[in-house]
RNA sequence: GCAUGUGUAGCUCAGAUGGUAGAGCAGCUGACUCUUAAUCAGCGGGUCUAGGGUUCGAGUCCCUACACAUGUACCA
């Protein structure tokens, strides 16, 4: 018999105790008075009057002797120590406590009272099992001197907290943080767009073809159809339909799937943002993320600046706008303005920017620009007029048919945000998609594909407008200080253990 | 993808130069009616990630595979 069975046949072998007893440790009701932290919160009241509270939660930790014995439990609220004394419970109540194992989910009926050694606690009359855990969970201790906290046996292989997230959050509950505060700015932007008057909807996941966005998709298939469906790798192209529909201001926070590689940066799937607005553009989209960020550091974070790495970012100023050429020329000396296909291609030669049958000058100029400028740009940044080559959705500067209107917003080196004036003239949109229709045919897999049924939706008339769209996962990666993409989704992609 | 590192008990970790696997916690038995990393005494617990190889002998050396981390390339 291995160690495990042994110690999940020892909790066994106290639930079948309790059976014996007629005690059912699955019980279909529980009740409680209070949340723990209620205890907290008013403990002279509770020691004073002595009133009965019962609690509810879960056996973090136990320490016995004899005929006493302590334990801690812990609801979501919250832990308290426990004082379980056989002449207050009874004898054959105390059997039920000492069929308690670290992990179980109990009721706890007493009153409030300061231990000799000074710790507030409940002094139980009746213990309830609630929910046996037959498997053991790994002992985390912690002992706390002068004020902190310190863990022993801390609960940290790093591939286990993600395979196994309930034992993670339980025993690290600090790591709760980070999905509590991505909730809290998901509600926070939702509210922000309410605010302003968007509608949020739901587009279709299950699509028959895949765009909006340069990456490859997951594949399935409709049995009854019979037909090949694919995952979306974006949401723009079903939300611009619904603005030629006549709604003004939509917007969807959803999962969107990209079949490439995984990395601290890259789950699978993720959570985007994608908004899109009629009648403005995209200085409209400068004024709506800035404010957004403002909010979001006002209402959500309740203050103007994030660490990150030690670095401070104001997410609260104007953030810098410069555009692509200049920063190119600013941080490399390299003026690629002219778009001289010949001229950058030695240029990125030199430097070891690898250069792809399939791209063209304005695709090496953002090259350039990820090599020389991305990194360095710590401070939210702006960076606006996108070559043309590379945004196939993005609307032409009047002015420059080699740039569009685009931005995208850089903070500590990483994208965050997305936005273009949208290309509402169909004739233009086609030219566009037959263009990386060629790029695929050169070997760029991840160039889009035609999509008829949004050109000629297009060809009905679409409203001059803006569009953004932000990865959340990110987003929340920046606010918590994490490099780790699986820091801030519950549950990250793994390979099976087997 | 590539490079480097890690993988030993349920958990956290030791195991120089190859010589039949150790600790703490948790578990079991016993003692203990105010403990708190409870304590004390005793006991049990391992296909050392998997598969090959070298060797009289492999947790340890070599090869392959798998998982995870970090760096790097591409992408949000």
């Amino acid at each position: 018999m291995d160690n495990q069975n042994q110690l999940i046949q020892a909790r066994q072998q106290k639930m079948q105790r309790l059976l014996d007893m007629g005690v059912n440790p699955y019980p279909n009701r529980s009740s409680r008075s209070h949340i723990i932290k209620d205890l907290w919160d008013n403990q002279q009241k509770f020691t004073d009057d002595e009133q009965k509270v019962t609690i509810t939660g879960r056996i973090i930790a136990l320490r016995r002797q004899g005929k006493v014995g302590f334990g801690n439990v812990a609801d979501e609220s919250g832990n308290i120590q426990i004082f379980v004394r056989k002449d207050n419970v009874g004898e054959e109540n105390y059997e039920i406590f000492k069929s308690f194992d670290l992990g179980d989910f109990c009721q706890i009926e007493g009153s409030c009272f300061v231990t000799q050694m000074g710790e507030y606690s409940v002094r139980a009359t009746c213990v309830t099992m609630l929910a046996k855990a037959v498997r053991p969970l790994p002992v985390v201790k912690e002992k706390v001197v002068d004020g902190k906290t310190i863990r022993f046996d801390e609960f940290h292989d790093i591939e286990l907290r993600y395979r196994k997230r309930y034992l993670d959050l339980l025993l690290n509950p600090e790591h709760k943080h980070a999905f509590e505060l991505r909730a809290h700015i998901i509600s926070g932007m939702r509210r922000f767009f309410e605010n302003r008057g968007f509608l949020e909807v739901e587009t279709p996941i299950l699509t028959p073809l895949y765009g909006g966005a340069h990456a490859r998709p997951f594949n399935t298939h409709h049995n009854t159809l019979d037909m090949e469906l694919y995952l979306r790798i974006s949401i723009e192209l079903y939300l611009k339909r619904l603005i030629i529909g006549g709604f003004e201001k939509v917007y969807e926070i959803g999962k969107v799937f990209r079949n490439e590689g995984m990395d601290r940066a890259h789950n699978p799937e993720f959570t985007l943002l994608e908004l899109y607005q009629a009648y403005t553009d995209l200085d409209g989209m400068i004024e709506l993320t800035e404010s957004l960020f403002k909010f979001l550091a006002k209402e959500v974070l309740n203050t103007d600046t994030v660490t990150f790495h030690n670095t401070e970012i104001n997410l609260t100023a104007p953030f810098r706008k410069a555009s692509m050429l200049e920063l190119i020329k600013e941080y490399s000396g390299f003026d690629a303005s002219d778009f001289d296909y010949d001229k950058i291609k030695t240029f990125c030669l030199e430097h070891h920017i690898e250069v792809t049958s399939a791209a063209g000058a304005g695709k090496l100029i953002e090259e350039i620009f990820n090599h020389f400028v991305e990194p360095k740009l710590l401070q939210p940044t702006f960076v606006i007029d996108y070559p043309r080559e590379i945004s196939p959705l993005a609307k032409a500067k009047p002015d420059d048919p080699n740039l569009v209107e685009r931005f995208e917003l850089f903070i500590m080196g990483n994208e965050y945000a997305n936005a273009f004036t949208e290309l509402n003239d169909p004739h233009d949109q086609r030219k566009r998609l037959e263009d990386q229709q060629k790029m695929r045919e050169m070997g760029d897999a991840e160039a889009n594909v035609i999509d008829e049924d949004f050109l000629e939706a297009l060809e009905y008339g679409m409203p001059p407008m803006g569009g953004i769209g932000i990865g959340i996962d990110r987003l929340i990666m920046l606010l918590t200080d994490n490099t780790s993409i699986k820091e801030v989704i519950l549950f990250p992609q793994m390979k099976p253990e087997n």
